[in-house]
DNA sequence: TTTTTTTATATCAAATATGATATAAAAACA
DNA sequence: TGTTTTTATATCATATTTGATATAAAAAAA
C-alpha cells in the first residue's frame, strides 16, 4: 500500500502499525475495513439526497458530529451505527446487502 | 407479535418493553434486529460445518462463550463481532451481502 | 453406562463506542 | 461582500461491548 493511503487511513483512526503494514492485515481484517468504508460511503450518498446530518442524527437519537464521523470512515464508528443510520435513510436490507456484496 | 416470540426474544436480552411491544418498534429497529438474527443464524450454520466454537474463538481472539452468544442471537453481541466471526469462517462479502439481502 | 468433548450460562473488569457539547471550518446563500 | 447553514474536529463522561473465567449442561464417543 502506498504511503498516501496509509496516512489517510491512519488520520481516521485506523491502527496500521509501523510493523503491520496494510499488506500484513489478514484477509478478514482487510475485508472488514473495506465493508465499513463501503457502508460509510453509501451512508453519505443516501443521506445527502434526503436531509442534513443534524436531521439524520435526530432520527436515530445520535449527534451531528457522530454522523460526520460515520460518513468520513472514522474508525471509532461501529457497523452498528452505520447500519442504523443507513436504515434511517429508508434503505432496505436489500440495499445494504448490495453495498456489502459490492465490496472487493 | 405473539407472546411466545416476545418471550423468546426477551430471554436473549432484547429490550421489548411492556409499553413498546414488538409491534411498536419502528420499522428500522425491527429490520435491524432481523439483520442481526439472520447473521447469527448464518454464523452458526457456517461454523458448524468447519470447526468448534473454541476454534473459531481463537481465530478471532474471542472466547467460546462469546461465540455461543453470537450464534444464539444474544442482544449483547454486536454486528461487529458477528461479521468478524462470519468472515473467519471464510465467508466473502458476497456471502454476507446475500444473508442481509434475504432479510424480510 | 462412563468419559470426553462441545456448547450454554453467569459474572465482571477492561476496552471500546457512545451522545453531548463546544467550536472551528466550510459551504450555501443573501 | 457578510450572513446563515452545514459539516468537521476535539474533548469527555457515560454506556455498551468485550474477552476472560468458572462452571453447568448437553452431546458425542468409548
Amino acid at each position: 500500500m502506498d504511503q498516501a493511503k496509509k496516512e489517510r487511513l491512519e488520520s481516521k483512526g485506523w491502527k496500521i502499525g509501523t510493523v503491520s503494514d496494510f499488506l500484513e492485515l489478514t484477509t478478514e481484517e482487510s475485508i472488514f475495513v473495506e465493508i465499513k468504508l463501503a457502508l460509510s460511503k453509501n451512508l453519505k450518498e443516501r443521506r445527502q439526497k434526503l436531509m442534513t446530518q443534524s436531521e439524520l442524527a435526530t432520527k436515530i437519537s445520535s449527534s451531528q458530529p457522530r454522523i460526520a464521523k460515520a460518513e468520513n470512515g472514522d474508525a471509532s464508528v461501529s457497523i452498528e451505527l452505520l447500519v442504523r443510520a443507513i436504515l434511517a435513510t429508508g434503505a432496505t436490507p436489500q440495499d445494504i446487502g448490495q453495498v456489502i456484496s459490492d465490496v472487493k
